[in-house]
DNA sequence: AATCTCCACAACCGCGCGCAT
DNA sequence: CATGCGCGCGGTTGTGGAGAT
């Protein structure tokens, strides 16, 4: 993830961080947009006393920070939903995103591709198996612990629980 | 117990769009 | 109309953790 803990911002030649936010970094941010709000991404930061770019806090916010965020724990219900919006929107994740609540377009995306996309997008064009009827593990036969997240009530990301 | 492999997800990058000048 | 800026979107990468060997 840390690709370049410390880089230097070229265009006005200061040091940005990059990398995992740490508390004290998401508490900066929460702290400076309670109070002043959202007015611009690309100044934002330095006026939030963050070595951070507007784009990197602007990611943090709407992914993460955002207090109308619900984290893990993706329903059945909403699988089910966003397999239809997919079908309908294709990637439009912003678009499938908007229809459902609490949720953000990165949390979507990444369960599209690790749980979700083997397999989909031929099932949906010629009513295939899902990548769960096609990727039989081991221990699929073993509904006590069925780790895939196409059973109903299905995994629960470990750090939220 | 140590090492390897795979998976989940936070974060970065590049591109395109809309708006102001 | 051309240009620059700010923002949002979608694709991709890299790390950490869990499970397998």
């Amino acid at each position: 993830m840390v690709r370049n803990p410390l880089r230097t911002n070229m265009s006005n030649n200061t040091r940005v961080k990059q990398g995992a936010w740490s508390g004290e970094e998401d508490q900066k941010l929460i702290t400076y947009i309670r109070r002043y709000g959202i007015w611009n991404w690309t100044h934002m930061p330095k006026a939030a006393g963050l070595a951070r770019t507007g784009k990197s806090c602007r990611l943090r916010w709407m992914n993460y920070l955002r207090p109308d965020i619900r984290h893990g724990n993706i329903t059945k219900k909403e699988e089910d939903l966003i397999l239809e919006l997919h079908r309908l929107l294709g990637n439009k994740w912003a678009a499938i995103v908007a229809r459902l609540s609490g949720r953000t377009d990165n949390e979507i995306k990444n369960y599209w591709n690790t749980h979700m996309k083997k397999g989909v997008g031929n099932r949906n064009k010629l009513k295939i198996p899902t990548a769960c009827d096609v990727e039989v593990k081991p221990d699929h036969n073993d509904s006590s612990s069925h780790p895939c997240p196409h059973v109903a009530g299905g995994c629960v990301p470990q750090r939220f629980l």
